[in-house]
RNA sequence: GGGUCGGUAGCGAAGUGGUCAAACGCACCUGGCUGUAAACCAGGCUCCUAUGGAUUCGGGGGUUCGACUCCCUCCCGGCCCA
């Protein structure tokens, strides 16, 4: 019951492929582009950082000579994203890469942007810090079952699919609410923005041995400390103004590596930490991967790269003649 | 060889006669996810023919209505003395 998005020739192809953490889908991106006429669009929420190279398993500047990527390397460590830049930013992209005759290829393990980009978000304010940080001291201070109380008045709806310990969402139910006096289920009642001249071909990379993956994961972190991902932090710390709930600095590795510099772990626990982090990110990113509609799965340690850029060529084939 | 402390679920660690299949932390598994998402959160985690049952707390034996908890013995580990 293979989906053929693409088989609607008046719409224009786009390729999707996700895949967990360590699954090899930089590589094959990158082969990709050697085959077929395609952009590739990272689709990847700490490779936006700049200077943080090492850590975030960038492709190396050789790599990123023979296969530019976008979206990488677009904001400083001090900085931050979020997801509806990242959808502005992709479908602008898109439509670029279709005005060169190049189909775009969104690679990545961020697959909650994926899924917006596909399914859409509402119109919803942006993030504000002030608020925030109030909240935040409210929630360390009385507790987060205040605030949570507080949204079962302004927003029930919201209120009753939020944990009272999901801090997070509570926080951003809290604020949409504060900045525009509409609760946050009224928003999610609209019909989201999708756009229709594009078809989309949904790839998975996925790994069913669990504990290969897990192998590749303790590989590449130990790949990552021997070529100095330490003095990478170390550096990115003196140069910015950094502190460790920044969204940059609370990217897996990292932060891990930010308490072992601080000397409140050993690097033995720092590295066992960051692995098993690692590990727990790709278990995520699988449960998305599982339940992501319409998508096919391929298993990176069962078909060669070759396979599976023969597959995606092939589902590719009905618009690209 | 003598003394002493200790051996609890994958790991760490509570429990010291019943309310214990055994707190808690970690790992692991499953799931959720709309402007922080490499984030944030939830559930599960001995086995089974499962709103109940069976077998567990180093091994064996004993005391007791009843033991992870008390006694004996054996094995293993730490420390101290020789």
């Amino acid at each position: 019951m293979a989906v053929n998005p693409l088989a609607d020739s008046e719409k224009l192809p786009v390729v999707f492929l996700m895949g967990p953490t360590a699954s090899g889908k930089t590589d094959l991106a990158i082969s990709l582009t050697q085959n077929t006429a395609c952009e590739i669009i990272s689709v990847d929420s700490a490779m936006i950082y700049r200077e943080m190279d090492i850590g975030t398993a960038k492709p190396n500047a050789d790599e990123l000579a023979r296969a530019p990527h976008h979206l990488i390397n677009i904001r400083n460590p001090d900085e931050s994203y979020s997801v509806a830049e990242f959808c502005q930013d992709a479908n602008q992209l898109i439509d670029n890469i279709h005005a060169r005759n190049k189909i775009p290829l969104l690679v990545g393990g961020t697959i909650m942007y994926f899924h917006a980009l596909q399914f859409g978000i509402n119109e919803l304010p942006a993030a504000n810090q002030e608020l925030r940080e109030r909240m935040n001291r409210i929630g360390k201070t009385q507790g987060w079952n205040v605030l949570h109380q507080k949204l079962t008045q302004v927003d029930p709806e919201s209120a009753a699919k939020i944990h009272p310990n999901d801090s997070q969402r509570i926080q951003r139910a809290l604020e949409v609410y504060d900045l525009t006096g509409v609760k946050l289920s009224s928003y999610h009642a609209n019909q989201n923005l999708v756009r229709a001249d594009i078809s989309i071909l949904n790839i998975g990379l996925f790994p069913h041995q669990r504990e290969q993956l897990h192998a590749n994961i303790a590989h590449r972190f130990d790949n990552m400390l021997e070529q100095g991902v330490v003095e990478e932090l170390i550096a990115l710390r003196q140069k910015w103004q950094l502190n460790m709930h920044m969204p940059s600095m609370r990217c897996i590795g990292y932060r891990q590596l930010w308490s072992y510099i601080e000397n409140d772990i050993d690097r033995e626990q720092m590295r066992d930490q960051a692995i098993a982090a690692t590990r727990q990110l790709a278990k995520r990113q699988l449960t998305w991967l599982r339940h992501y509609p319409e998508t096919k799965l391929i298993d990176p340690y069962i078909s060669s790269t070759e396979q599976i850029k023969l597959e995606i060529i092939h589902q590719l084939q009905p618009t690209n003649c």
